[in-house]
Order: C-alpha cells, then structure tokens, then sequence
DNA sequence: CTGAAAGCGCTTACAG
DNA sequence: CTGAAAGCGCTTACAG
C-alpha cells in the first residue's frame, strides 16, 4: 500500500506538479484540456491530497474546531450536524473539544490546540463565547472565529444568534395572550448571556401589557431539570401560587411538569407551563411543551460558512464591522398552556 | 506574529533539532541536563510543534475520527466526551464526521477522509460500526479501527461493547421477578446489531422461567418515540394485552408511557414499562424510567485507548486475535415498573 | 549521548 | 498558460 502523491498524477497527465496543484485548487490559467487530463489522472489514481502537505506548504489547514463546555445533547448534535455538512462540501474537517469552562487553564489550552493544529477557524458555543480570555488568544493567534449568541460580550467577533429577547417577549405574550396575569418565570444559568436577554424580554412583555413585576414569582434557574424542580417547589407551594410558568429552557420546565404532577396539579388546566428549545424531551412529556426552537444547525451551518469563506477573518471585514447573522426562531405551540379560563370553568378553583 | 518552530528552541538550548525532537518525543538517549535545557527553551518559547509538519515527516497524524449516522443526542455526547479526555491527554484531536449510512458511497467518503488526513485510528459507532464496506476500506487503507457495539458483524477488529443480551436477560427477568407474565416487547431498529441481541436475550429469559413466547406481543420498532407510540398502540388496543412492555430504547418507552397515558390506564400499575439507555428524558417523564444504563462514557475512553496505545492495531494484536473489551451495564430502577398483583389489589380491573 | 543530511508532499514566489 | 526551484517544520535513517 504505497500512497498517491501529486507526483503520481502530473506523470500520469504528463503536466508538472505546479499544474496539478493549479486545477486543485480551482486556480485560474489552466487550459481546459489540460485541466480534463489532471482530473481524469486523479479519478484514476484515487488521488487525495495530504492535509499536512498542504496545511505545512500553504496557509490553510482545512481544520475547523467547535470548542464547548457542557452542552444539552441536542445542541451539540446539532451544532454538529450543520457544521459538518458543510465542512465535508469544502472539503474541510471539524474538530471537536470539550473543555471546562470554569478552569482558568481555558484560553491556553486553546491556545496550544489553535498553533498545533493551525486551525483555520473556530466555532464557540455558550458559555464559552462569552469568554474573553479565549477571544484574546483567538485574535493573537490571528484565528478567525464564530461566536455564537454573544450576549455577554458584545461586539467582539464575528456571531451568530437568534433573537433570544424577542423569543422571550413572544412567549409571554402568548401566555398574556391566553389570559395569563399571574406568571412565574425561572432564569437560566448566569453564566450564560441568553439567560439575562430572555429575562428583559419577558420584562418587556409584561410591562407592554401593563402587568406589574413579581419579584417573588422570578426564580432563578440553572438550565438543568433539577434547578427547575427547585424552582418550581417553591413558585408552586407559595401561598399564591402563579398560574402559568415560563422556564427559560426545556429541561427546567420538564422539571415544573414533574412538580406540577406531584402536587397534583391538572395539567395543563391548573398550570400552563412553557420552555424553550424543543429538547426531543419537549414533546415526550405529558402535557407535550409548548417550547421555542433554535436553529441551531442553521446556525452552525452559518458559523461554518463565515469561516470558510473568510468572512469571519478580521481583515476581510466590511468596514471594519464584524459579521452578525440573526436567524428566525419558531415558536412551537402544543399543549402545555393553556387559558386559565376554561381551567375555571371546567372545575372549581379552590 | 511569527510562528515558533523547532529551530528556535533547539537554538536557545543550544543543541540541535534532533535533540529537541528527542526529547519532545520522549525518545531515550538524552542527558537530564539536556532534556532539561530543552523543556526550559520549549517553555519560555511557548513552543508547540506543528501537527502537520509532523505528521508530513513522521507516522503519525494525531488524529483520530469518530463516524456517526443519526445517533441519539445524549449517545453522541457521551462518546464525545470519553474520546475527547483521553485524546487531550495524550496530545491527540478528535475529528467527528456525519454521514448517512445509507449512502453507497459511505465507504468512499471514509476512505477519502482517511487519505486525506492519514488518520490514526477511527471510532465507528452503530450501525456505521457494522458495515463491512467501511471495514474494508479501513483495513486497506492500514487504518485502525474500533467497533462499538459490534453485533451484526462478529470478530472483525478491535471492539468495546456491554453486555446486550445479559442486559435484556435481566430485564426481562425484573420484569418477571414483579409478577409479570404477560409482556410486551419492542424490537429496536433492525439496521441495528443490538436489536437482535436484546431479543435473544429477551427470550432467552423467557424460556428459562418457562414462559411461553407470544408472537403477537413482539413488536417491530425503530427506536424512534413514533415507532413507539405505534407498536403500543398495536399492544395496548388488542384484545388480550401484556401488563408489562419492555421497550429495547427509551425513546420508544416514552412513546409507550404516552399511549399508556392517552388510553388513560393508571401507570404503572396497570401497566409496566421498562427501557433502555438512561436518556436524561428518562428521568423527566412520569412515571420515571426503570432502564439500562449503557457505559457510553467509558466505552468510548476505552476506544479511544486502545486506538493510541497501538492495541488497535492489527499488527500488534497478540496471537493475531482482535482486542474486544467489554464494560459492565446497570439497570437503573425507578418508578415505571411494579408488580401487577399490587395492580389488582389497589383496584378492580374491569 | 548527539547531530548533519535528506525527505515527507505539498504551495509559494518567481520566471518564462 | 505552464514549470523549476525553494521551502514549510518536522522525523527518519544514518553516522559518530
């Protein structure tokens, strides 16, 4: 087993090497048929050019990475999913790194990956976006990078997100809507930025509808279905006692449905309850949750794309303006809320 | 920003490359003096040496890849994480690559990127991990491999695994030790090696507690929460129906907790539901999920292992036989199960 | 125990 | 439109 080289093929189509490596890399001045010849040699021998050759002589590794830290499941494959369709079109191959985002040897450890490797980009997921130790080392390596939902750090890089605040105001609204005075609310994780921007885009929403703040009723939350429980136990067994929650992602409000059930409750009659994400979870429970979905493998397909095309790459920006792609949520309505109304009339309240 | 290369160290240690190589490579034959001379120049300079220069010049990529098609969220995470720690650790990457299983030139595309990238070895997850095209041209192409779950195609290369089929033995006798009789039982995804495997080990149980097998109650699924709710609609609408379904994932037991809901039987006590897997919406759904636990995690690191320590590879196999390592499974109990008899007791049926 | 030379398989910069 | 030469940053094989 001996491997094909670019030698191979320019014997082969009786052309140099140089030329060879013209029509691999679509470069322009090759005649047509001298481009047919190489391409029918490299069919023939099954040529595949060698990374390290090309990364060590050029100036591209072909090499992109998503580092996270404790991602739900879902997010990570689908960050995946997106970013490797189109990594595998250009011929690009994505590397992956999970890191702990609280270990203050972060940003080195990336820093070590970035030069080793040569990467030539970078897709950073919440929370370590938002970590500014790693943008430094990014931007001193000269490694283009995507950020995505870059809230806490703004204006650094090139981004993609969605409206976290706008989904956020909608889905109060939706509980507004149905005739909801009484909601309670569980934050997300601070260290990630969307937990605050969900936060005003429910204050926002309620305000707009002149419903007065509830200090009491704004838990906090930590993303995960036991911070939801939590939460949950003690909006729920509080002498009043909302009537519809908002948890700002699904593994918490598969943690209200859970307390929900256990003290009883009809649901959704007794209590509305609506998350965020569409987790597969989402509507695996019963009430199935009405939730908000993420493109989040569109927006991993973006990243990818701003990296490849150098979009992302500080030189190549327009006016000296990083790139931000905003893309469309949808809000996915099932059956877990619900107008309190019909509750009322269907049973006795007390 | 100028690039750090070899030459650099070994001239503030003053010594040659070879002796920086040496010593980065952990070679014998160097004074501790030397070494330590070396380690100070490496340090000062931040030197990290360039992947692709040596994989260009030596034999080694330091590259690994994980193949998937369609795995499920929290699968793909866990195999994630136990490879990315051990890969960390030994200075080696983690390329991950989707493809579809389906498509004939699957075998094709893996061979391209293993050229490509002269990849050190590869993780092939199911049902990537039964294909024997893609076995093939990993074996011609010199590639180690290890096989997770290697069910359909038996002693083909390196693989880790748990016990399937003990598993579903004791499941199955769970099931039965409760009083359970009558159960149901849905095959997983046929494509899938550990689908036949959970049966056999299903009926295995079956026979040896002298229970004789039901056709009609051995259902066809796919592992999908659709495939699910289908094969419990088809067992909870017959005329006769088990009082226990054994679902061989916990995504299609969590279609049978919502058609046991939907048909408005009291779970569990009308009906026992038991899974496979441990997804984390498991433990969200009510009643919880009584269910395998897989040691994805360490499946994973052990892979990982064996590919970097040469075990992996055929050449060095002892006595020319393949490494298969095998990892314990836990059967977690929680609430979705219960004897049939306290059933009875609490109520009439009928 | 240490080093000088060659070469891995490409791209760059330059020449024609 | 095409090619000869040099070099990317390492490891290999060999010499001492």
């Amino acid at each position: 087993l001996t491997t094909v080289t670019i030698d191979d093929v320019a014997e082969l189509a009786d052309v140099s090497i140089k030329t060879v490596s013209r029509v691999l890399n679509n470069e322009p001045n090759v005649r047509a048929a001298t481009r047919e010849k190489v391409l029918a040699a490299v069919k023939q021998l099954e040529y595949r050019p060698s990374q390290s050759a090309r990364s060590l002589a050029g100036s591209r590794s072909f090499l992109l990475c998503h580092f996270y830290d404790n991602p739900s499941p879902a997010y990570l494959l689908d960050v995946e999913l997106g970013a490797s369709s189109i990594c595998r079109e250009a011929g690009y191959h994505l590397i992956v790194e999970r890191l702990d985002g609280s270990d203050p040897t972060l940003a080195a450890s990336i820093g070590a990956t970035v030069t080793a490797l040569r990467l030539d980009g970078v897709i950073l997921t919440p929370p370590i976006s938002d970590n500014t130790a790693v943008l430094d080392i990014l931007e001193r390596n000269d490694t283009p990078y995507v950020r995505f939902a870059p809230y806490m750090v703004r204006n650094r890089g090139a981004s993609v997100a969605m409206d976290d605040r706008r989904a956020a105001y909608e889905m109060t609204g939706l509980l507004i809507g149905l005739g909801h005075r009484r909601i309670g609310f569980i934050k997300g994780h601070p260290d990630h930025g969307a937990s605050d921007v969900r936060l005003q885009g429910h204050l926002e929403a309620l305000r707009d509808q002149g419903i007065s703040v509830r200090e009491d009723w704004i838990k906090q939350g930590y993303f995960s279905f036991d911070s939801g429980v939590a939460a949950a136990e003690s909006l729920l067994t509080a002498a009043e006692r909302p009537s519809a929650i908002f948890a700002t992602n699904d593994d918490m409000a598969m943690g209200v449905v859970t307390v929900g059930h256990r003290l009883g409750l009809d649901l959704p009659d007794q209590l509305s309850i609506v998350g965020f994400d569409d987790t597969p979870g989402a509507s695996y429970v019963w009430p199935r949750l009405t939730t908000v979905r993420q493109p989040v493998t569109q927006m991993a397909a973006a990243a990818t794309q701003m990296l490849i095309s150098g979009e992302a790459t500080r030189s190549k920006w327009p006016a000296g303006k990083a790139p931000a792609r905003l893309l469309d949520f949808e809000i996915v309505v099932r059956d877990s809320a619900r107008s309190p109304d019909a509750a009322s009339a269907g049973r006795r309240r007390d």
